[in-house]
DNA sequence: GATGAATGAGGCTTCATTCAT
DNA sequence: CATGAATGAAGCCTCATTCAT
């Protein structure tokens, strides 16, 4: 449109105020759209919800979804992955400065069932529930998103070995992260999902917290003289 | 229950051979319709198998299907009920002679890694990935098996915590019940549905153990003399 | 079945003892079938009605049912005709004795109000309802009874103007009676069906035969000297 | 209703000549397809018409049927409802401006017989037959409908009884209501769908006016002086 | 004669996706 | 960029009919 008055170095003109703008909007726009398909995931179920509820809900017409995202599934898969950020962040945020001691642990299972799960009960739905089983390409992510979790957890597994002692078995700090996984994962569906009483989710998380550390504990060839 | 002293007179003929035959005949192809079933499922996804894709691989007509089973849920929920009994069943043997001790997690879990996992990968697929979000009465029959096996759990912790000393939380034979069946449900799909490692489920299952093990005394005010 | 010993004249060899008895229990239950698929045609609708319900409700096989008639269709036309059959009988009865006066009409309408269709709602909504546009031969039927029924009104009709004076119009004689059949259906459908007051039935008779006395006067050139 | 003095400021923005026209294309598709099933099902019948056929006539797709209709069902009911709504305008025109004399059910026959039945036989076809015994919802419509031509009917008879004595009895005017409709029903499917003689409609209306003006007169305590 | 399991063509409907305006 | 009408393949399910036992 406009036209370049000087050479831009390698390839990004300064951006006028219109197109911040438009930019801005468009962000917007589309965050829009993926609350609306987030939201009607996980209430209604990702099959039970047609591409035509989302654009209403959006309060855009079915086209302009169709512009923003490739398709139903694309939908779904940037959902999950923003899901998959957020919980790797906040995990990640509880196990900085507490690296070596089983403290990290702690605050990862307080801040998942204390933060997460009442605040997100959607998101819950939609990387535990709807993302289950629904196409490879949708399963590829979800594996990636869980192995990032994993791997994550075994970050901070292997810290606290290098801190308190190597594990019995080779394999024991992937198993453990995995083993994580899975109780936050089942604990947050039992309680949020299917029982809905996020009342009970301080206690549920102490409990799971010591769960988790006698049994890491459990792991390890103690390091004591 | 008990015993027909004398024979009864009429009300109910002897069922005669052929009939027991038909009967037989009628149960061994309600099952392989269910078998057909459960592998397309497992393999391609609920959603992707056609009603038509079934009667194929079980070898009858469309019809048939449907002259056994209500509709295309109905043969989830068969599915997802008889693999669940069949995992209780596993577990609640487990168990047996073993109240009080720890003895009985080590048993559930081998057989859990060793035998039910490299079996039946396809049900692993089915209870712990195709089921999920499909529909309300098939959620619902999830629920109910998922409750269940959690509830053989608890009971099976009541009895270790009879033994060794009571838990030093009120919920924490339900968080520690729901946590083992979210670590066998993760560890399963990990190593079996990502990994495809049915050889490393012997660690695991050791590993497993061992982290179950260590959980479940840490969460117990330990009984000492 | 038994080997003819003498040469029967015609065809008829004289049937047994038990022949007779089967042949008894053959048309008691072709009308049972009949009954049950009569009764639930005019419930819940031809279309609606499969032909398992139509075997339970008469306590049969559905092979039993294809035995004794052709079709479901043939079922439709079996019960078409008969109700035909009947309805010709009653208003032919009620022409008996009453040639050349309008007396015929007055009891033919009391007959098919007071009799008739309180009695026989099922047939109202048979003939009336059900058997319309269902197939070309159902509606072949259909044609033939309605046309039979209008040739009697006809030739009662003709004995009243071969009394009272002839009719204005040839074909008078025609539209009248074709007139009377659709008054008597829509006023048994009205009143029946969708009003369902049979109370009201022989008021509604009495009002119909005067309106259709009045017509038929006022059709004929009236012969006074 | 009441004029706008002055111009709105917004809330309704005029609609753009392109809306217009959009919306002008949509009610003549909705038509189209409303035409096509109409025809087929006075033809071939509604069970026997599939929703293909249907598409194909109207030359657009299956969807697009499915996008203006919301079943099957749907359009069989917008198809009655059109109907009965022209032959209502029409009797009631027959009875504007004939108040109290007999001269409105003369019309009324007239314009029935010579102008509706020659030049809609596919519409006796639906309201008379197609229409009849289909589900609850089709047959709700149908009585309303019916319900409300005889409501036509009754009040124009009642003008005619203000006019020239009281009926003899309380229910004359609904049954004689109900017996006129009855007649047209059987003389219009009598006539045009089974004898295919739209010549005779002027002969038949003829007859059949006389013979509903002497029915009417038999009805009433004369008024006279 | 009677049974009822099996058949499979055909029906209706949904819904992700496209594209002219 | 946005719209929303149009598409049509694909899916689930029904049910009249048959036939081996």
């Amino acid at each position: 449109m406009t036209q370049q008055r000087y050479p831009v170095e390698k390839d990004q003109a300064p951006p006028s105020r219109s197109a911040l703008r438009r930019q801005r909007e468009r962000e917007q726009r589309l965050q829009t759209i993926l609350d609306a398909a987030g939201t009607l995931f996980a209430r209604e179920g990702y099959h039970r919800t047609g591409m035509e509820r989302i654009a209403d809900k959006a309060e855009v017409s079915v086209g302009t979804v169709y512009f923003y995202f490739k398709n139903k599934e694309d939908l779904l898969v940037k959902l999950l992955d923003q899901t998959g950020y957020e919980l790797r962040n906040l995990l990640g945020a509880a196990f900085k400065n507490a690296d070596g001691t089983l403290e990290g642990l702690r605050k990862a299972g307080k801040v998942f069932f204390e933060d997460f799960c009442p605040n997100h009960p959607e998101k819950i739905a939609l990387i535990f529930r709807e993302s289950a089983g629904q196409s490879e390409v949708v399963e590829a992510h979800r594996k990636k998103i869980f192995d990032k979790l994993i791997a994550d957890l075994q970050a901070a597994l292997k810290s606290v070995s290098d801190n308190l002692g190597s594990f019995r078995s080779p394999m024991a700090a992937e198993v453990i992260a995995a083993s994580i996984l899975g109780m936050f994962e089942r604990l947050a569906y039992h309680y949020m999902i299917w029982q809905d009483r996020p009342d009970a989710l301080q206690a549920v998380g102490e409990d799971a917290v010591r769960f988790i550390i006698g049994g890491v504990q459990n792991c390890l060839k103690s390091k004591r003289p």
